[in-house]
DNA sequence: CACGGAATGTGAACGCTGTCAATATTGGAG
DNA sequence: CTCCAATATTGACAGCGTTCACATTCCGTG
């Protein structure tokens, strides 16, 4: 099986090659070299199919996102029930799946929300992620399982701390056990 | 003024080069020959006071948290007073000091806050702003001004939600008018 | 005051990086 | 079958962090 000169998915091929090299070492650790000679591919060939090395990253930066998108799905069909049950076991396990994402693919998190992959012309509003969240608050709402009047401010301040939650586990400022504890202190606060 | 062999104070030189150049540029584009040629000194010397690179940036994150503790220290210099309204005012302020550290000074945070500088022998508890934050919720809880047997779990709560809001404007992925809104909510939902 | 070692700065070099321009190869449409 | 557009290569460039051998200067000890 020789290789042909024409690689035939280039692309998608670089993409999954630096998406494990991400996982393995972090992004900041990845070089264009790098995947390029695991793939048995000249250096320059990534730039027929990406403008810069950022472009490039930013390809693995969406797969994080889609992953995490991916996880807090599974989440989701795990509870399907119509009842205030459902929608509470829903909204801690969207939490729990966030912050599960920011333990276990911590290198991943990295550069998913970091400035390389920073927001362009993709408002959060419409990403899986952030919608899901407010979703399932709206779903606690809906059952009334929230405290009457808090349902608005409650977007931004559920939103920051998962994420903020995620970040600090991301930089080590908080043991990986802390994270359930902060899940079930998010439900008593917010719930009734 | 001839510039003697020795330079005298390089070490310190370089971090005040090097905390310019981040705060312009953040520290990604930051090179180790610029700063070196910014004081007219030779590349290598820098290896003379620090190990790395790492490690003058790490330096250079030590003065931003320095930087986004003094602005918590003045927070709580302009509202001393023993009453319930001074502690609200204290905890939202030093809110609102962390969230405009990270509106003007994204770089630096970023760096502060990034992968170089992440926490290492040095657990958050000991640290500034963190310790200020819990203290500010301590008097809050003095005051009763907090729900009855919440205290504890908001340790969590608000150092992720305060930090995570912060990184959400330094991705742009809320826009700065937020930061307001977060505060007031914030402060709406765990009082009384 | 003299001197010698410690501290500090230099210069050239190494291997690595992202990127580009010129060139070669190939698949597929006409 | 031919030719163009897509794709990959080669070779080069400038810049990077880092190291090593060496130069210069400062300062405490005799």
């Amino acid at each position: 099986m020789s290789r042909t000169y024409h690689h035939g998915a280039l692309a998608e091929a670089m993409v999954d090659q630096a998406l494990a090299s991400v996982r393995a070492q972090g992004a900041d650790q990845v070089s264009l070299r790098s995947i390029a000679q695991a793939l048995d591919v000249s250096p320059s060939a990534a730039y027929n199919h990406f403008a810069d090395k950022d472009d490039l990253l930013r390809a693995v930066g969406a797969c994080g996102l889609a992953a995490l998108d991916e996880r807090m799905s599974r989440v989701l069909a795990a509870h399907l029930a119509d009842t205030p049950d459902a929608a509470r076991a829903r909204f801690s396990g969207l939490g729990r799946a966030y912050l599960a994402f920011a333990i276990d693919e911590t290198h991943l998190f990295q550069l998913t929300f970091g400035p390389i992959c920073a927001v362009k012309e993709m408002p959060p509003e419409e990403t899986g992620p952030h919608r899901k969240l407010m979703v399932a608050l709206d779903d606690l709402d809906r059952w009334g399982l929230l405290k009457p009047g808090t349902r608005q401010g409650l977007d931004l301040i559920v939103w920051s701390a998962t994420h903020g939650m995620a970040t600090l586990l991301v930089e080590g400022a908080v043991p990986p056990e802390a994270a359930e504890v902060f899940i079930d202190s998010m439900a008593r606060l917010i719930t009734d």
